[in-house]
DNA sequence: GTCAATTCACATGAAAGAGACCACGGTCTAGTG
DNA sequence: CTAGACCGTGGTCTCTTTCATGTGAATTGACGA
C-alpha cells in the first residue's frame, strides 16, 4: 500500500511538473493561427485573383445580379479564403442595408452537403427554415427552399458552393442544373452562384447547358510557388510562434516540402504546425530541420492510419488480403488474386462475401484514398485487370498490419 | 512473316434491391374534467 | 375531449447485387510470299 502511494505520489509529481511548465515550456503562442481554416487579415499573393473577384461581385452593391463565377484551383492555393475575403467584406458594406445576402456552403462535408437533398436542406438551415433530416421527398425540399427565399427580405443571393466536384461527383449534375434554372421560377430575387472546385477538368463533366450559364466568369488560382509559401509562412510563423523559435532554414525547407506537392500551402502550414508540436514535445527550444522531416512522416502515418483504422470491415478485409499478398510476393497483385484471399479470410472470420464486382470498386476506393496504386492492365488472353501495388511505406506497414489484425479478431 | 479475328479476365456502367432511418398523417388509448 | 403512443405509408441514403457492356493486347489461324 505505501509503495503504491508513494508510486503515485513520484507519478502525480511528474505530471505536476509537465502541466506547471506546459507554460514556459510551449513553443507556441497562438497555434490557432496554423490551422488551415484560420482566416489572417491579409491574404498574401492573392491580391490579383482577390481583386478580379471584387470586381465580378461588386454590382451586387448597386443591387444588380453579378455574373455566375467559377472558381479553380488546386487544394491550399486559397480559394476558400480569397472568396471568403471578398464576401466578409461585401457583408460589412451591406450590413444592414438588405440588399444582399451571401452563404458559403462546403459541399464536401459528409452528413452535411453531399447529396442534393442535404444541400438544399442546409441551405433552408442557413435561412433560417428547418428541414427534417430525411423523410421528405426531394422536390419537396426544393420547394420549400423556393419558399424561403422568397420569404427574404433581401434582392439578391450570392451562394458560393465550395469543392462543388465533389457534390456532383456524387450526385448528377441536374442540381446544378436545377440551381442555374432557379432565378427564372423567382420573381423577385435572383441568385447568383459561386462555384469552387479542386479538378480542373470540372467543366467538361457536366452538362453543356449548365455549363454556359454557370461559368460565365472563370478565374483559375495557380499553385503557390516556393517562395511564396515560404512569405506566407514566414509570416504566419511570426505571429504563432514564440521569437525565435523558428529559423529561415526551416521554413525553407518547410516551404520546399509543400511546393513539390503542387503547392499546397495547407499542407506547409500543416507541416510546420506539426513540427513546432513535435519539437515541444521534445522539450526543444528551437525547430529544427529533423522535426519537418518527422512531422512530415508524421502526417503521413497519421492520415493512413487513420483511414485504415475507420474503414468499414469489408474494406479492411480486402485490405488485409493485398497485405498478405504483397508479404508473399513482393511483386505486383492482380485482381484475382485479391479476391481469392478475401474470400478465405471471410470464410475464416465468418464474414459475408461481397461479389468481385463490389471489391473491384473496393480496391477503386483505395487507391483514390492513396493506400494502393492500382493501374487496369491488359495481358492479352490473360485478361485484364488492375495490377496493384501497396503504397504505404515501409515503415508504417506494420502498425497497419497489426490495426487490422487487431479489429477484425484474426 | 503478316494481319485481322478471337478470347480472356476483368473493368466499368446502370439499375435495382435491402435495410436503416425518418416525417407525416391517421387511428387508438388512457387520462382528464 | 385531448395529448401522446402507435402504425402504415412513403420518402432518402448507403451498401450491395445483378445484368450488361466495354476493353487492350496476347494468341490464334488463315493467308500470301
Amino acid at each position: 500500500m505505501f509503495i503504491l502511494w508513494n508510486y503515485k505520489k513520484v507519478k502525480m509529481g511528474a505530471v505536476d511538473e509537465i502541466f506547471d511548465s506546459i507554460g514556459e515550456r510551449s513553443l507556441f503562442r497562438n497555434k490557432q493561427i496554423l490551422q488551415y481554416n484560420y482566416n489572417p487579415g491579409d491574404i498574401l499573393h492573392r491580391d490579383e485573383q482577390i481583386e478580379l473577384i471584387a470586381s465580378i461581385l461588386a454590382p451586387c452593391l448597386l443591387g444588380e445580379k453579378p455574373s455566375n463565377l467559377f472558381i479553380y484551383g488546386k487544394t491550399g492555393t486559397g480559394k476558400t479564403l480569397s472568396i471568403q475575403h471578398v464576401a466578409g467584406e461585401l457583408k460589412k458594406r451591406t450590413e444592414g442595408l438588405n440588399i444582399l445576402r451571401i452563404e458559403y456552403l462546403n459541399c464536401k462535408l459528409k452528413k452535411v452537403a453531399d447529396t442534393e437533398y442535404r444541400i438544399f436542406a442546409e441551405l433552408i438551415k442557413k435561412l433560417g427554415g428547418d428541414v427534417p433530416v430525411t423523410g421528405l421527398p426531394t422536390d419537396e425540399v426544393y420547394r420549400r427552399f423556393i419558399d424561403e427565399l422568397g420569404k427574404m427580405d433581401e434582392k439578391l443571393f450570392i451562394l458560393i458552393l465550395d469543392e462543388i466536384d465533389q457534390a456532383v461527383k456524387k450526385i448528377s449534375d441536374n442540381f446544378l442544373y436545377n440551381l442555374t434554372r432557379l432565378n427564372s421560377e423567382l420573381d423577385n430575387i435572383q441568385i447568383c452562384v459561386v462555384g469552387v472546385s479542386n479538378d480542373l477538368r470540372f467543366l467538361d463533366m457536366i452538362d453543356q447547358r449548365v455549363k454556359s450559364s454557370l461559368s460565365e466568369e472563370e478565374l483559375v488560382f495557380p499553385p503557390y510557388n516556393a517562395l511564396q509559401l515560404q512569405d506566407i509562412l514566414k509570416k504566419r510563423a511570426d505571429e504563432s510562434f514564440k521569437p525565435n523559435v523558428v529559423n529561415d532554414g526551416v521554413i525553407a525547407k518547410c516551404a520546399a516540402f509543400a511546393a513539390r506537392e503542387h503547392g499546397d500551402a495547407r499542407r506547409a502550414l500543416d507541416l510546420l504546425r506539426v513540427a513546432g508540436e513535435l519539437a515541444e514535445r521534445e522539450a526543444n527550444k528551437k525547430i529544427r530541420i529533423e522535426h519537418i522531416d518527422s512531422a512530415n512522416n508524421k502526417i503521413e502515418r497519421d492520415k493512413i492510419l487513420d483511414i485504415i483504422e475507420t474503414e468499414p470491415k469489408q474494406f479492411q478485409l480486402v485490405l488485409h488480403s493485398i497485405f498478405l499478398l504483397s508479404e508473399k510476393n513482393n511483386g505486383a497483385i492482380f485482381t484475382g488474386d485479391v479476391y481469392m484471399y478475401y474470400q478465405e479470410l471471410c470464410r475464416k472470420v465468418k464474414c459475408d462475401i461481397l461479389t468481385q464486382r463490389r471489391v473491384s470498386d473496393i480496391l477503386a476506393e483505395f487507391d483514390m484514398l492513396g493506400l494502393i496504386n492500382a493501374r487496369v492492365i491488359s495481358k492479352g488472353r490473360q485478361g485484364r485487370m488492375r495490377e496493384i501495388k501497396l503504397a504505404i511505406p515501409e515503415n508504417i506497414v506494420k502498425k497497419s498490419k497489426e490495426i487490422l489484425v487487431d479489429s477484425l479478431g484474426l
